[in-house]
DNA sequence: TATTTTTGTAATAAATTTGTAAAAAAACTT
DNA sequence: AAGTTTTTTTACAAATTTATTACAAAAATA
């Protein structure tokens, strides 16, 4: 359905085949996409090519080796890099130079323990795109306003002549993208772009049903709207008042 | 409110230029302040003059060893001190010389675990400061009263309608960490990080199940729950009053 | 060390949201 | 006015998210 819940993209670097083979099996099977790598020059092409959302990087290298690969994709690319290490008799050759990476796991590793390990990174990751959420950021307390409509981007609540509205998820970033530009008529295909995403191949059509859903929480009378109209032909826009 | 985000400084102090480099990078990416040193002598001068949040400091540098650098440090200030050691054997150098590094870490290791350590060291000297605080003067009793919650951060005790409740460790940061900033919706991954911490790999469905706990204590119907709210979608909050 | 308590995991159930399709209504066109 | 297009409305099914429960592991306490 929607929530595609872009599946994430993990490349996994290694040359060893078999290593590769169980690294591929498992993560698929929890759900992700894989990209591979044999050696550190194409991880590099790779990675900048089709920005995975995280990467998993064994130390030994044909051709360049992790460290190099893990500098390089740094330098441009901001995704978190999970380095494999062999052994730890290795570990000491490499010394001190393994910092780019976002947290490493020393060889034999439990499949267990490397899902959560990817699971714990791309969490992380995560958190720091929707800054807007990280509650570390003191950009909290944003509304927007206009005429009778109040959207708290704190709270997802919304508030019409000063009574909340109980939106869900969805209807909230319609209206909120909506509100972000009063007044300018926002046609479906930019609406279904920017809250539904690029990769959402559903029916036009959910954004009338959408709106309807939003007009039966907000409006009074929702065949005469007084907030979120319609221009006919084109698509829809909050009245600025 | 606490989170006054003015941004916690970090001094450098190592002669490799791309290890700093990379710290440089991750840390600045963390939202840390960075400044730098390469040598031992001018690491003294600028955390006397600058006044770090807090300190790495490889253990070998030229002009003047980390050792002798975290001495003169200590003499003077209270900063908290990161070592960076090379190799295992260094460590009993360290932990014997007893010269006030508050924490070490060897080479090589991962960003992640350094960001650990270095949130866990700024938290700890946090404390300090305020415990210090606290005892001088007489800010104690802190308490966070929120609709029918009370919550007794000393005693860690919460009271709902003035009746006290019996929350477990975790079950209590949670609820401190929501009522915090009440209104405002936590993601399980916020949570995640801020109460369990940054190290953390376990499955982000904990949350739920600890909030579960939660209103099976402080809720009188936890199928309808009035004080600790789902925001589907999103994630958990406190509900103002 | 034994016992109790807390905490995390996994599996299942329940609830809610969301998309689709189809029919009805409204707004234009000719 | 009849036909065409577009939007609104409704109902339903599918997908997703959350709640609940039981159990095991880990930690704390006696």
């Amino acid at each position: 359905m929607e929530n595609m819940e872009d599946k994430k993209t993990i490349l996994i670097v290694d040359d060893e085949k078999p290593i590769v083979d169980i690294l591929v099996y498992n993560l698929e099977k929890e759900g992700y996409n894989t990209l591979e790598a044999n050696d550190g020059i194409t991880a590099v092409d790779i990675a900048l090519d089709r920005r995975p959302d995280l990467i998993l990087l064994d130390i030994m290298l044909p051709k360049m080796d992790g460290l190099t690969v893990c500098k390089k994709i740094r330098t441009s690319l901001n995704v978190p890099i999970l380095m494999l290490t062999a052994k730890d008799e290795e570990i000491d050759k490499i010394l001190g130079l393994e910092l780019g990476a976002d947290d490493y796991i020393t060889k034999p590793f439990s499949v267990r323990e490397l899902m959560a390990r990817i699971k714990a990174n791309l969490r992380k990751s995560e958190i720091k795109e929707n800054s807007n959420l990280d509650t570390t950021e003191e950009i909290k307390n944003k509304k927007i306003t206009v005429g009778p409509l109040e959207l708290d981007l704190d709270k997802f609540e919304a508030k019409v002549d000063g009574q909340a509205m109980d939106l869900t998820l969805r209807e909230f970033e319609v209206l909120k993208f909506l509100a972000s530009q009063a007044g300018q008529v926002i046609t479906r295909e930019v609406l279904l772009e920017k809250v539904w995403g690029y990769e959402y191949y559903g029916d036009i059509r959910t954004v009338d049903v959408t709106v309807r859903r939003i007009r039966g929480k907000i409006e009074k009378d929702t065949a005469n709207p007084k907030i979120l109209i319609t221009k006919r032909g084109v698509g829809y826009y909050i009245k600025a008042n």
